[in-house]
DNA sequence: TCTATACTTCAACTATAATCGAAATATAAA
DNA sequence: TTTATATTTCGATTATAGTTGAAGTATAGA
């Protein structure tokens, strides 16, 4: 006699290690198919194929068939606020492998947390503005000031265009390797995009991780005063 | 070989029924013993027994011995945090007797949401107090305004001692069955004890809804401008 | 048309987790 | 000391979820 909107249904699917393997790999806020999922998590093409129809029938994640793939994506950011609500309370994994370890390191200096910067480049880049008084920070969210509004202008990034999106413009994100909070939301996005175009920062293959090219390196040295 | 802290872990203690059922009744933020909670969920002690200490063991809840009772409370607020995250996104229950509708209903209608006050009533408050314009929203916190300042001082709450507790000061809590946001935090907090302390609001035995009184119709009427 | 690839469906197997009766422990009260 | 209550531990049962091999469907390209 639950009372309650029922919360097992929906945490019994994220409590199963290839499921929640598959959700951590779709924070990326990328598309994957189904064979890379199931690679990811290790499992047949069978067992993946089993556990993304559980998972779009609990509406967690969306499908989209191009020709013979079919490609996975989070279903909104309310999940991935879930799973990062997850990952800042979850005890850290069992390192097994000199590779998995190396994938942790790269995981920890630079990732995107679904379409935002984290890991340690996050919080450094997120410090950096508080620093600068470009941002402020006001319980869960950041402020951007006068002078934040200013930088962000002269930087390429366009505040009114980000502000219109229906979406949280600046919420303060908990960072779950460097417990530390980061800037997400449509602010946190736009910077992230605009570090893409830049070149300043390359996706790595198969993980969330990102990395620093040399003129990012300089960049976020100029720009931001952080040395890599 | 999962790179992230293991999501799964946590996630299939909260994903069988009778352990979540046990963490939504704790969500009223009070002690509850073992019996209690193997009540509310409708399992024999033995098996409650089981369930909490697995809880117990993943750090989800705590225990306090006092005489033969073991006394179970919510680990801290993250977890509080994580369970209305997952209450925001799960399906509704199925309502399957009156006596479980009519429940239903009270939870709708008021009810305390961790420490602070949800449901109907804790949303036309905050609403009010929008209105009033004694609160602001910014993005996922609520500001006290000059007004506000003014308002909570006169009201009996004293702001200062709420700003020194560790804790989120006044972020917005999405409320699952309103689907709108409500003050939480330590403001939060300090208005659901002080409308306890005036007895304008008594708990309803068993579950976390909780009753407006005769007195609470009025000064609610009076104070915040709300019909009950 | 044929072949390779991406993915799903089906059926069978296996492992494991939830459950409860019975018995044990620990405390309070009489 | 005895009795009642709160809770845990143990052992056995049962149900179910995850897994994969085999076979089928759908699409792309040669």
């Amino acid at each position: 006699m639950s009372i309650n909107p029922n919360v097992a249904v929906v945490a019994s699917l994220l409590g199963e290690t290839s499921r929640s393997t598959m959700l951590s790999s779709l924070m990326d806020g990328r598309f994957h198919t189904a064979s890379e999922l199931a690679f990811m998590s290790a499992i047949t093409p069978q067992t993946a194929s089993f556990h993304l129809s559980k998972l779009v029938e609990g509406n967690l994640i969306n499908v989209e068939k191009h020709g013979r793939h079919r490609y996975y994506q989070l279903a909104n950011k309310e999940v991935a606020h879930l799973i990062e609500t997850f990952l800042a309370i979850s005890p850290p994994p069992e390192v097994r492998s000199l590779k998995q370890s190396n994938q942790v390191k790269l995981l920890q200096e630079a990732r995107t947390c679904y379409d935002h910067l984290a890991g340690k480049l996050g919080v450094a880049l997120t410090n950096s503005m508080l620093n600068a008084n470009y941002l402020k920070k006001e319980d869960r969210v950041f402020i951007v000031t006068l002078k934040g509004e200013q930088f962000f202008t002269d930087f390429g990034i366009d505040l009114t265009e980000l502000k219109r999106k229906r979406r949280s413009f600046s919420h303060a994100c908990l960072d779950w390797s460097e417990r530390h909070y980061h800037l997400g939301g449509a602010l946190g996005n736009g910077l992230l995009t605009h570090f893409f175009e830049l070149n300043w920062i390359v996706h790595v293959p198969s993980i969330r991780a990102v990395k620093v090219t040399d003129r990012g390196r300089e960049g976020f040295k100029q720009i931001f005063n952080i040395n890599m």
